[in-house]
DNA sequence: AAGGTGAGTGAGTTTTACTTACTAAAAATG
DNA sequence: CATTTTTAGTAAGTAAAACTCACTCACCTT
């Protein structure tokens, strides 16, 4: 979880900064909310970090890393590369609903920065969005997928369903049936809501 | 564009943060660079607006009204659900490509606050997207669209496939190509990406 | 034992959102 | 036409927040 290196007033911070934001949104969030919460001086925040967004990107980071781990695993079993779009969905919602303060981070916490593009939690990120775009041309190349679609803008349809069938169950605490998400995106996807 | 019997103060603050937008984000603008670019004090700000994020809820309504306005016009030729849908599509798209400091407020700054959710923005939104529930439920109805699939779902992937399309463009200030984003999402999602 | 280093402090400073007491002019009222 | 009220706007201030900096103390290393 928090890297076991870390000394203990940096561990203090990140653990407080994420229990501060299950009930609270960073902005309203203070330096002083954290260093109180942690158990130590403001000052201290700023020797382990730049300044108050990059606390939050740092903490991100971590939760990013468990996600990424977890989306490998489970695309292990699968076979076919729809098989591995669905996995994805499917990791990504439970994702969310499990570490809903992670996906509050990402869904609308962090957008809002530009210097969230040039942090280690966003380079994460891109690597995941760009392995999301191999299986897809894998699934053309192997005829599952249409080849007259354009990949890019398949892989920007699923992630962006997979934020908008969840980012509103994230903000109003509401339960997310991350089965029923799984299978409404990929069947809306995968076979399009044309009847004919 | 903007409401002509509001004091001549009120329009200069409104365009002074539409302007102050376009380069930054919400955050890094402070009221008194708002007040400094509409060349009047901080305190008639406050006279105007309730506080900051109000004055960004504000503009933004403005930019909504006209947005639901175009989108209703958009729709007026359009005979089938999917045509409708598709018209939606593509007013959103234009809609961001021609008003980028509007989409930048709907797609990064509004969200991370709880109190847009009580905002006449956020009315208006709200009614924009039960609009689209309705037209997905006509389309099932006259049989254009599936009865298998879930309809709020459906909404969720066409505005999550809108958005995600959208926002790196918006954030990167690149190009956006309005027909072929058009084409892609509604290929996609009334078709299906499977091959068989 | 001396010196360096990393963890942590606490008292600032600066910035920023927001407040309040005021003025001057225009509009309504009698 | 005089007076009251409303409207548009100002100027100076406050409180709280983010961030800085000079410092201490404990613990290695040689």
């Amino acid at each position: 979880m928090i890297d076991e290196k870390y000394p203990p007033g940096k561990r203090k911070i990140i653990k407080a900064l994420r229990s501060l934001l299950k009930d609270r949104d960073f902005n309203s969030v203070t330096i002083s909310d954290i260093a109180k919460t942690a158990g130590v001086t403001e000052g201290l925040i700023y020797k382990y970090f730049t300044n108050k967004r990059d606390l939050l990107y740092k903490v991100l980071k971590e939760h990013i890393n468990q996600f990424l781990f977890k989306v490998e695993k489970d695309l292990e079993g699968s076979l076919s590369s729809l098989d591995k779009l669905k996995a994805i969905v499917h990791s990504s919602v439970y994702s969310y609903d499990k570490h809903r303060v992670f996906a509050k981070m990402l869904m609308i916490e962090v957008r809002n920065s530009p210097d969230y593009f040039s942090s280690e939690a966003c380079d994460l990120i891109r690597k995941h969005v760009k392995n999301i775009l191999e299986i897809i041309k894998e699934g053309i190349k192997n005829r599952e997928i249409k080849d007259t679609l354009n990949p890019i803008a398949m892989r920007e349809v699923l992630l962006g369903a997979i934020e908008q069938s969840c980012v509103s169950k994230i903000i109003f605490n509401r339960k997310i049936d991350v089965d029923e998400i799984t299978d409404d995106i990929c069947n809306i996807i995968f076979n399009g809501l044309s009847q004919n």
